[in-house]
DNA sequence: AGCTGTCCCTGCCAGC
DNA sequence: TGCTGGCAGGGACAGC
């Protein structure tokens, strides 16, 4: 359930607590949640000794710059400003200790707390910091990944997720004229195209339920029958509902936490995903539910056309 | 090449 | 009460 918004949310809490700390050592709880290097031990001493520069993230991936020693030199708050919506970590050439690499998939939590906080009954990896601070993953269903790419070596290049990334949401690149030209000759159904991070990054179930609604398409319009006027609804809906969702710290659904194990309050704002059965606000026809390429969508029969 | 279905995984909940 | 099956879904991959 972490899409960009929950995503962006932890993002923010680790930039804010995790910087210029060194990773003392680290622990591997679950073997497959470390996707590269191969082996946990390689991937614990890739980590070992760097310090965290800054967290950056693309699409639903999370992506710490590692610097080495006395290497990993202050950030102040003016690049923090340039990277509230970061659409290109590759600005970063080649930080000295590689990069850290994380997703969430549908349960990943990373929490900052004291060490010595008893282990949940899903914790995956934990790394440790100076002052009995850690940095727990915990993940219910184990689809969550973390990555340790080398220096020297492009992200996209370990994190093969990354290399067919579409444009982020916030991004000049998510213009009206890409949107047309990429859903011109599409079949499917947009709700499935928004799903597609090669469309765009960052978008799940929630907000692209949501943000058809707020634009008024329905589900399952094929894409190539849209108009330019609706395409250029949908984005700017789009657009609005992952910023009012950033807005309140993301979703309130399922095991979304922020980095000190708090849910967001999305969920009352939400006006259409999972809420089959119940009124719609605006017209009071009932909320329908179908399936779409094997994802549930939900949207009101009135008011979407 | 575009699109859909399947799988991975655990916990929850409705239905019997 | 206890079981079963469906559902939640991001992304990799197979297959049409």
């Amino acid at each position: 359930v972490p899409e960009l918004p929950e995503v962006e949310t932890v993002r923010r809490g680790l930039n804010q607590f995790t910087l210029q700390q060194e990773i003392l050592r680290g622990d591997v709880l679950l073997d497959r949640t470390i996707a590269s290097p191969t082996s946990a031990i390689e991937f614990l001493t890739g980590l070992k000794g760097s310090k965290i520069i800054q967290w950056h993230r693309r699409g639903k991936y999370l992506l710490a710059a590692l610097g080495k020693g006395a290497a990993g030199q202050a950030n102040n708050g003016a690049s923090e400003q340039n990277n509230l919506h970061p659409s290109s970590f590759i600005l970063h050439p080649s930080p000295p200790g590689g990069w850290l690499g994380v997703h969430l998939r549908m349960t990943g939590q990373l929490l900052w707390l004291d060490c010595n906080t008893p282990l949940q009954k899903h914790a995956r990896v934990r790394l440790f910091f100076p002052g009995n601070l850690e940095l727990r993953y915990v993940d219910q269903r184990t689809f969550g990944r973390m990555w340790w790419v080398p220096p020297g070596q492009a992200p996209e290049s370990v994190v093969t997720g990354l290399q067919k990334m579409g444009p982020e949401p916030f991004s000049d690149e998510f213009s009206v004229e890409y949107l047309v030209e990429k859903l011109r000759d599409r079949r499917r159904p947009i709700k499935t195209a928004l799903l597609d991070q090669e469309l765009v990054a960052g978008v799940g179930n929630i907000y692209a339920d949501e943000s058809l609604f707020l634009s008024r398409i329905n589900p399952e319009t094929l894409c190539s029958q849209l108009s330019r006027e609706q395409i250029d609804r949908l984005r700017l809906a789009l657009i609005q509902v992952l910023n009012s969702s950033i807005a309140v710290g993301g979703t309130t659904f399922s095991t979304f936490l922020n980095v000190h194990g708090v849910n967001g309050n999305y969920r009352g704002e939400a006006l259409v995903y999972a809420r089959a059965g119940e009124a719609c606000q605006v017209c009071a026809t009932p909320i329908q539910r179908l399936k779409l390429a094997g994802r549930s969508a939900h949207f009101c029969p009135q008011c979407q056309v």
